[in-house]
DNA sequence: CAAAAGAATGAATCATGATTCATTAAACTT
DNA sequence: AAGTTTAATGAATCATGATTCATTCTTTTG
């Protein structure tokens, strides 16, 4: 017997693989997917190109773990916002909250994330991502209907209605190229994202604040 | 002297320059500016690739004339609900449901004008129709205000909420390929617009009908 | 260390599609 | 009808970028 895989070649192929997704995430978040070229990756990863298809059976391959990796961490901070204790209104607020300045940090990762097309097996990803956020605000929304704060409504198209609100206020706009034009300051008093927070909880509610 | 272009060149020429745009428009309308090829377009008009670039410089310039034709043809119908008498909500709600139902008509060509990727002088022509959509929408936001039927708010921010909240409604969930899974009933009754116009009115007024 | 196996390389190949341009056809003018 | 000018043609060329694969480098094992 000649050869068996060791330890460490295990571990120095999973950092290999580690760092073409990270470069991969990178190209991404700067300049959407459509940035995100193989042999580019490849010179920011410090491999050979051919090295990509060692560790991925494609490109779309590629892109569809990222998009994964990506909308996980997403959706989690998402989640994370709703869980806290309070009325589901005030959740929801502190959500759509999250959801929007994520969006305002990474404007170019939220719209590809959201709206760039992609090939068939990440726009596979993508409805699993849609699905996790109309799931989300859907049971949050059902459950200000229980608690009464929330009139009666279809919680689908609702949570639907929020997204879009939020994401074509904050991303749509600017889109592709031109990034770096809005007002990104940390602090989350950006009054952007109250104009858009208090549409919203509106148009669920029908009350003003 | 030898040559002096006639009448019936002239049109002739006309039409063929009206046919190309013609098909472009229908690849378009069908899967969008990636799925306009210019071999397509031309093989569909029923001319050489070559006699389209004899009517415009590129590409580029012919997407961006069928673009700003789409546009205007958009913005206009849009305009056209606003303007009859009523006061500023009834009328935004009319634009509102008129800009829905138009989406839900050719949620394909909806979706190239709102979100698809374009070449930088077609973004160009979107900024611009961006702006023809917001300019209006504010200004009946603004005599809502004035009429006292809508709180004081910021108007701009608003006006980029309805737009998000129904193109993405509309539009977002189904954008490259899965067309036709929405019940495109002509008859205006559509409950999915209604919920979606209830929830932008109530946005912007606060107020449950 | 030599043999064996896997990993990495990156130039060459393929695929797609826009654009060009030498050639042909058509339209005017006298 | 011959000469001149413009229009149309479509195969060839260019540009971009994904993917392959013969070759080279590393690791493992006896």
């Amino acid at each position: 017997m000649a050869y068996r895989e060791t330890e460490k070649m295990r571990q120095r192929k999973a950092a290999v693989r580690q760092k073409i997704t990270d470069c991969t995430y990178r190209c991404v978040a700067e300049g959407g997917f459509r940035n995100a070229k193989v042999t580019r990756i490849a010179r920011m990863a410090d491999v050979a190109t051919g090295t990509i298809y060692r560790h991925f059976d494609s490109k779309e391959d590629l892109f569809a773990e990222i998009f994964r990796r990506a909308t996980q961490h997403e959706v989690n901070k998402v989640a994370d916002a709703l869980a806290p204790p309070g009325d589901a209104r005030e959740r929801l607020e502190r959500a759509l909250r999250r959801f929007a300045e994520r969006a305002l940090e990474g404007p170019v990762m939220a719209w590809s994330l959201i709206a760039e097309p992609v090939d068939p097996k990440v726009e596979k990803e993508r409805l699993a991502y849609r699905k996790a956020y109309a799931d989300l605000f859907e049971q949050a929304i059902r459950e200000g209907i229980e608690e009464g704060c929330i009139p009666d409504q279809n919680t689908r198209q609702s949570s639907t209605c929020l997204v879009g609100a939020v994401s074509e206020s904050l991303v749509g706009p600017l889109s592709p190229s031109q990034t770096g034009q809005i007002t990104t300051d940390k602090t989350d008093n950006n009054p952007l994202v109250d104009t858009i927070i208090r549409f919203c909880i509106q148009g669920l509610t029908g009350t003003r604040r």
